[in-house]
DNA sequence: TATTTTCACTAAATCGGTTTAGTTATTGAT
DNA sequence: ATCAATAACTAAACCGATTTAGTGAAAATA
């Protein structure tokens, strides 16, 4: 079985590539190719199974029928499940997805985002290291299409999605105050990243609700490349001070797992001990002990966001309007708080 | 800053496109370009921040630097994981990936293949649904370099890494066994699949080994689409019948992690009433209550001896030979069985 | 000195499509 | 009978690279 090429169909059915071009792309009609000729066209392709290469039509289109998608992770399962709704939508609509991985690094970030370029994608999908403010602009002044998600620029005018990182870590905080919880640390990640600084915001909020200080000693920002390590010393240092708290709020899921193995290695009852509270899941969240209460993000509502905001800049004529998407978070209440002190 | 293209290049400096093109791509010395010309040229370029167009590239050089994988679904942790590797091993090469999940549809599968190839990809990497002999054939014919992983066609032969899935859960099994479990159930999939159908034979051998008869009513075979609810009736039949087990074996990280959700709902002891065990896991089962007992697939080294395989065949000249790797896995000991009876 | 090599390039074909600007032949309007 | 309009195409340019087959001048060899 040979490949056909549009130059076979054309030469073997004694008519011109354009025809056989315009009749497969349903171009026929307008161009008033016969229907006798349209059907030969179509049957011959259909018959030799003729497939378009996709790197000649990009080139000569300009447009791959590709989208590229670049995100810290495709091994966490944040990401890879946003991940795969996204590809999911975009091959609905006839895309592709290009992917990799920046690994939390800037500099191969912005190369990323070039070699996209470079293979043509008609759009990109960015979970952003947040330190490409070059690039980014870039992508703007060419009006490149793209949305940022999880991560956004707070400081520049982009579409984005994001779930509300405020809002959800201060109704998991509000969670604990109201079970009467009050000494309560917070183990975070150093806040490079917009959405970790909005968690930030978010508990300290949540204490001045409830009248109570935020103490600089309960707040823990862990470097993310020694996480294992650091968390360790963290969940020691708030368990083990002279003011020890009484619960715990795990801004990320590998913060709080990797959390909740510490505090079994040292013996704490959770949540006896310490409650704890983890912003985002991870699907056994249920069936560890105790089962982990969460706020838990809309995975396929973000991938949907995402992929429809593109989609609809790649494929619309008109200039879309830069329109930001904020999702609400969801509490799931399970044990590790217990119950009303 | 307009984007440079080989031309611009070519006309700023006085030089030809070939000249440029050359030197570009290293060939600048065994074609004879002076050394200043080729200066001249690698300047330029760099100042102005060439980047080839891709597309461009590919069509004319028949490769395009990008290799296409293809997995049940990339939401699922174990094919998220090795997608990682297999991403970044590929970057530092220099190759790109195209992922499209399958969801498990043979002919989405076929329809993705094609896709892939006509989007010029070098190579394939597939965990197939093993229902697409066809394109197999296709690809084995047109000595088109690929790789199958985690599921392979027993019957052809191709290059494949997949993990020694009999021994896996023979080793499941035995431990069991050792520690006085008699009454051992299995929780696994319609066998479509061969690793699944292997490990079916791992646990029968494992069964025979201790001269113990492998009995029909403990082994039950679950459809995929509806896991969720089947194992709940799978789960109740194995421990309310006359003669109930006093283990179970789980073929999959999420029929272990479901079963166990349904053996807390129906309150029983785990692993007083019956012990559990699961082939490939959760990075949550050391901390799930009890930690579950698994024989964990080696991800790293699947990753990258499938991109190993693969890159060799794209780019040596020679024919390499056909190799099936087959890799161990390991037994990580928990609690889910408890002591020796 | 005549001829062959080597040096340092370049013109043009090619990859496989899409698209613009025509070209005939026929039909319709006046 | 004449001119415009339409139907049904097609030739050739183009997308942005790579690559083959040459070219003219200088250097080396006979």
């Amino acid at each position: 079985m040979k490949k056909v090429y549009l130059k076979d169909i054309a030469n073997d059915l004694n008519v011109s590539k354009t025809a056989v071009s315009l009749v497969l792309n349903g171009k026929g009609d307008e161009n008033k190719i016969s229907q006798v000729t349209q059907q030969k066209i179509v049957e011959y392709a259909k018959k030799h199974n003729y497939i378009p290469n996709q790197l000649a039509r990009g080139l000569s289109r300009g447009k791959s029928e590709t989208i590229g998608l670049i995100i810290p992770n495709i091994s966490d399962t944040f990401y890879s499940k946003v991940s795969g709704v996204i590809e999911r939508k975009a091959k609905e609509q006839g895309y592709t997805v290009l992917f990799s991985s920046s690994y939390e690094d800037s500099e191969k970030e912005g190369e990323l985002i070039q070699s996209m370029l470079n293979r043509q994608v008609d759009g990109l999908i960015i979970a952003s290291t947040q330190k490409n403010q070059k690039e980014i602009d870039f992508l703007k002044k060419e009006k490149f299409p793209f949305v940022l998600f999880d991560r956004h620029y707070p400081n520049k005018d982009t579409d984005y999605v994001v779930v509300d990182n405020y809002l959800g870590t201060k109704k998991i905080t509000e969670h604990l105050l109201n079970l009467g919880r009050e000494q309560i640390g917070l183990i975070t990640l150093k806040p490079a990243l917009e959405p970790i600084a909005q968690r930030l915001l978010g508990y300290n909020d949540a204490l001045k609700s409830f009248n109570i200080e935020s103490r600089k000693e309960y707040i823990i920002e862990i470097e993310r490349e020694a996480y294992l390590e650091e968390i360790e010393k963290a969940v020691s240092k708030l368990i083990l001070s002279s003011t020890p708290v009484d619960a715990i709020v795990f801004a990320t899921h590998y913060l709080a797992s990797q959390g909740l193995r510490v505090l079994k290695k040292l013996n704490i009852n959770v949540p006896q001990d310490v409650a704890i509270v983890s912003f985002d899941e991870l699907s056994a969240f249920d069936i560890v002990e105790p089962p982990i209460t969460a706020v838990i993000q809309p995975i396929k509502e973000i991938g949907c966001s995402v992929i429809e905001i593109l989609l609809n800049k790649i494929e619309s004529t008109v200039q879309q309007d830069i329109k930001p998407t904020v999702l609400k978070t969801k509490l799931e209440i399970r044990e590790s708080c217990g119950q009303l002190l």
